[in-house]
RNA sequence: GCGCUCUUAGCUCAGCUGGAUAGAGCAACGGCCUUCUAAGCCGUGGGUCAGAGGUUCGAAUCCUCUAGGGCGCGCCA
């Protein structure tokens, strides 16, 4: 438990107390204490609403009911400074601050690990995301959902969470046989032949360029083969050779998988017909028009659902289904899915076919990614897959760099569409907010390169108690908050609560670089405290940062 | 048409699951470098939280309706 924590706790302790002894409740009745910290300074460090709560209970006027409350106190144990009511019934706690400082020793202890909580008790996370189709680049979309996705799971670590991150390749079913055919046809016109692209054909340049490599390697060697063999190895070939690509754009964009499950894996573990006899033993499907059909409905979807077409083979579903199985007796105590806007009608059928297996429906979350317009010029780009002329992550990492990127992403909340100005991520202004948060972080590198005479001190030399300004109990405070807004963030899957938190303690830090001066020879003694401090605040943006993704330079 | 979702300052967005006078950044305006990095700081102006009802001590937040945007609604994936 942080100092903050300890302190906060002994406040709600006091305050249900005084409740219990000024006779307004009975100690059952109590509703939970909710402290906040009111967002007016002058309202004090934190505040209750208390008395308006037990309104209601103790049948009394929320301002009386705050004063027998406060008459019942007791200030020293609690660290409390000052009591005041205010507005409608609030009460508001000034304390002495003074325990801050504490902070500092434990955050340049625990150096990386600040931050760090048991909050999610190692409930064991599953996170999958991405999963783009192997049939071409990755492009914005994806990247959005591969950094919030792996901000997330950074993020979900940090709070205590058991996390495996996953990436699911749908290396089988139909769009797979569309790219060998795009990768066939390509193959030909390589070597001079004509070959027309299958109408849902991928016309992406990487494809291409496989048909080229494929050609010079292996010359005409393919072209008198039997057709259906061809096709397997060019499906064989091209799956391998567009995860490589993904695995790599993904590595490089600071994104990493525990485990790349594989759909085809599923068609040979036998583990499709297993769900579809699993569910058919449930009573959960029937056959009409020479289809099998699932029985959604029943588990709140809008209409039913077809599993084996009429020609025999899977819709998308069904494989999808088999996997998601497969994942709840992997044991995971959640699953939570990342996927683009245009998915977000599939959410019922999927939480009906877990219903139907006989979990719990919301062992399943879903994580709405929405759309990423990009501006260039002032101009909205277009993107789309097929036609080939979308951004991909890497052409826009090359032209942004990862960190920017990294920092936009996060810093939005996923389900609201976000506009990705390039000329912004780019401008190397002060209206780029990565530079910001980066330059906080290089400033204070910078003032511990010259602080040679304070920074190897250890810390029970150092004299804390001398850090009482208001810039100082501000920075202090903010540094404080680190670990629940970690836990706040993964509890609601909030990624850009990070973002934000970073940029606010970098904003904090500007602020108090420009009131206080931190090496001063004529005051050693305060130098010495404040190089402490720049060293939590460090400490704590780096920590904060590497849970986005985004680099912390120590010169800019 | 039905379902999900969004609508907060000129622009882009936060808003801690119901709290006090709704906040940032950019843009606009005015100040601060003989002092540790001015990619910074300080200040000013800017709002019918889309609209209308409701729930209660109290609503941007919860419920209903309306308007507008996005996405989805296949034996596609």
């Amino acid at each position: 438990m942080t100092v903050v924590e300890k302190v906060k706790q002994q406040l709600k302790t006091e305050i249900a107390e005084s409740v219990v002894k000024a006779n307004l409740a009975e100690a059952s009745q109590l509703p939970d204490v909710i402290l906040e910290v009111p967002k007016e300074k002058s309202h004090g460090d934190f505040a209750t609403n208390m008395a308006m709560q037990l309104a209601r209970i103790a049948k009394k006027a929320p301002r009386q009911i705050a004063e027998e409350m406060v008459e019942h106190f007791d200030l020293e144990k609690a660290n409390i400074k000052k009591i005041e009511i205010a507005g409608p019934g609030f009460i508001n706690f000034f304390l002495d601050n003074q325990y801050l400082t504490d902070l500092i020793p434990n955050i340049l202890k625990e150096g990386e690990d600040y931050g760090r909580s048991q909050a999610g008790s190692g409930r064991k996370v599953q996170v999958e995301y991405v999963s783009a189709n192997p049939t071409g680049s990755l492009h914005l979309g994806h990247a959005r959902g591969a950094a919030v996705g792996d901000s997330l799971c950074r993020i979900l670590d940090k709070a205590g969470y058991k996390v495996s991150p996953e990436y699911y390749t749908n290396d089988a079913g139909k769009q797979i046989e569309n790219l060998a055919l795009s990768i066939e046809a390509r193959y030909f016109q390589a070597l001079g032949q004509d070959k027309e692209l299958p109408e849902d054909g991928y016309f992406g340049s990487d494809i291409v360029q496989l048909g080229k490599q494929l050609a010079e390697k292996h010359g005409d060697e393919y072209v008198n083969i039997d057709e259906r063999e061809r096709i397997n190895v060019f499906r064989q070939i091209g799956v391998e050779k567009l995860m490589e690509n993904i695995k790599k754009d993904l590595g490089d964009f600071r994104v990493n998988f525990d485990v790349w499950f594989s759909e085809e894996s599923l068609y040979q573990s036998g583990e499709i017909e297993a769900v579809l006899e699993k569910l058919k033993k449930n009573g959960r499907t029937y056959e009409k028009d020479g289809a099998l059909w699932f029985e959604s409905t029943k588990f709140g979807d809008d209409k039913d659902r077809v599993l084996i077409k009429s020609d025999g083979s899977y819709t998308y579903l069904t494989p999808d289904i088999a996997y998601h199985l497969n994942k709840l007796e992997r044991g995971f105590d959640q699953l939570i899915n990342i996927w683009g806007a245009d998915h977000h009608g599939y959410i019922p059928r999927m939480k009906a076919a877990i219903e139907a297996l006989g979990y719990d429906r919301d062992r399943m979350e879903v994580q709405i990614i929405q759309l990423v317009s990009l501006y260039k010029d002032g101009e909205k780009m277009k993107m789309s897959k097929r036609t080939g002329k979308a951004v991909t992550l890497r052409e826009l990492m090359e032209m942004v760099g990862v960190d920017a990127m990294r920092y936009f992403f996060a810093m939005r909340s996923s389900d609201s569409h976000l506009d990705f100005d390039i000329d912004l991520a780019v401008s190397t202004s002060n209206e780029n907010p990565v530079y910001y948060v980066q330059y906080a972080h290089a400033r204070i590198c910078s003032m511990l390169r010259q602080a040679e005479a304070y920074r190897d001190m250890p810390i029970e030399e150092v004299n804390l108690n001398l850090l009482t300004s208001e810039k100082e109990i501000d920075l202090l405070k903010k540094l404080g908050e680190f670990p629940e807004v970690v836990v706040e963030a993964a509890e609601r899957l909030a990624v850009q609560r990070v973002t934000n938190y970073a940029f606010e303690l970098a904003s904090t830090l500007h602020s108090f670089y420009n009131a206080e001066k931190v090496l001063d020879d004529s005051n050693k003694e305060l130098s010495a405290a404040r190089v402490a401090l720049m060293k939590a605040v460090k400490t704590t943006l780096y920590n904060a940062m590497s849970l986005i993704g985004v680099s912390a330079p120590e010169k800019m």
